[in-house]
DNA sequence: TTGACTAATGTAATAACATCACATATCGAG
DNA sequence: CTCGATATGTGATGTTATTACATTAGTCAA
C-alpha cells in the first residue's frame, strides 16, 4: 500500500517550491527561494530531493539537472510505466507522459538481453506547440 | 551525403581515447588521458565533443555525465530513429540499441501535442546480464 | 604576397552541480 | 529515560561545464 507520505519540514518546503513552479527549477534555485526558511547549504535541498525522489512525489529531469513536481496524483503501487517528459527549450516547460507500448518495447528489450533494468530516463528536447507558433 | 568528416588534431584525440575505451568516460577523464599529448583546460575536451556529437560520432550519456563513441558505424543520412542506452551500473557497459516503434510512438506524441523534437534521450539504467548472473 | 576572414586552439578564471565528513538535534520504541 | 534511527546543520571539497580573452593556423580573394 502507497501511504500519503508524512513529509519532514524541509521535505515539505522543498516540495512545496516545486508545485509552486512553473517549470522545473535547479537544485541550487530552490535553495535560493528557501534562504527565507533558513536554507543555508546545497545539501538540505539535496537530501530532500532524495526522500522525495524516492516517494515518486518528484522527478529529476537529467538532461537539464533540475528537478519538477510530479504532474500526477497516482498511485505508485500500480501504473508502474515509464514516464516520459517533453522539455521545452524555450519556456521550460515540462510534459509528463506515460506510453505502455514504449514501456512494453523497453521490457522486451532488458528481457531478451537479460538487463535488470531499475530506472529508465526518457526525455524529449524540443520546443512545445505555445512556443512553436508564436 | 554525410561525408566522412575530416576530424582536428583535438578531435582525432578525444575519438580515439573514446574508442579505446571500454566504456563511457567523462569528460575530465578523458582530459587526463590526454595530459601526454599537450592537453591542459577542459575545455579542449569539451570543444571536441562538440564537434563529435554534431557529427554523431559520439554520444552523451546524460544520466551518468559522460559520453561514449557510437557503436554503430551508421550512416546517419538514413536511419533517424532514437537511440537507446541500457547503462550497466556495476561495469559501465553501455548497450546501444533503436527501436522503430518507440521512435514512432514519441513522433506521434510530439505530432499530437504540436512539440518540435530536437534531440531525444533514452537511457535505462540497471544491471547487465553479465553482472547480473556473476 | 598581403590582408582579411574564419576556424581551431591555448589558458585562466569562474560558474554550476553534487557529495563528504562530522556535529547536533529530534523522535519513537522499549 | 535511554537507545537507536532518522533528520538536520554546516563547512569543505569534489566534479562537471562555461565564460572571456588571447593566440595560432588555414583559406581565399585581390
Amino acid at each position: 500500500m502507497t501511504t500519503a507520505h508524512e513529509l519532514t519540514k524541509n521535505q515539505t518546503l522543498v516540495f512545496n517550491t516545486l508545485s509552486r513552479a512553473e517549470g522545473p527549477l535547479s537544485a541550487y534555485t530552490i535553495l535560493d527561494q528557501l534562504r527565507g526558511d533558513g536554507f543555508r547549504a546545497p545539501l538540505q535541498v539535496y537530501r530532500a530531493l532524495e526522500k522525495l525522489l524516492d516517494y515518486g512525489m518528484v522527478h529529476r529531469l537529467e538532461s537539464i539537472n533540475a528537478f519538477v513536481a510530479c504532474a500526477h496524483p497516482h498511485n505508485h503501487s500500480h501504473n508502474h510505466g515509464m514516464i516520459a517528459f517533453a522539455i521545452c527549450e524555450k519556456c521550460g516547460q515540462v510534459s509528463e507522459f506515460s506510453d505502455d507500448i514504449i514501456t512494453q518495447r523497453v521490457r522486451e528489450w532488458t528481457t531478451q538481453n537479460g538487463f535488470k533494468q531499475t530506472k529508465t530516463t526518457i526525455e524529449i528536447r524540443g520546443v512545445c506547440a505555445a512556443c512553436g507558433t508564436a
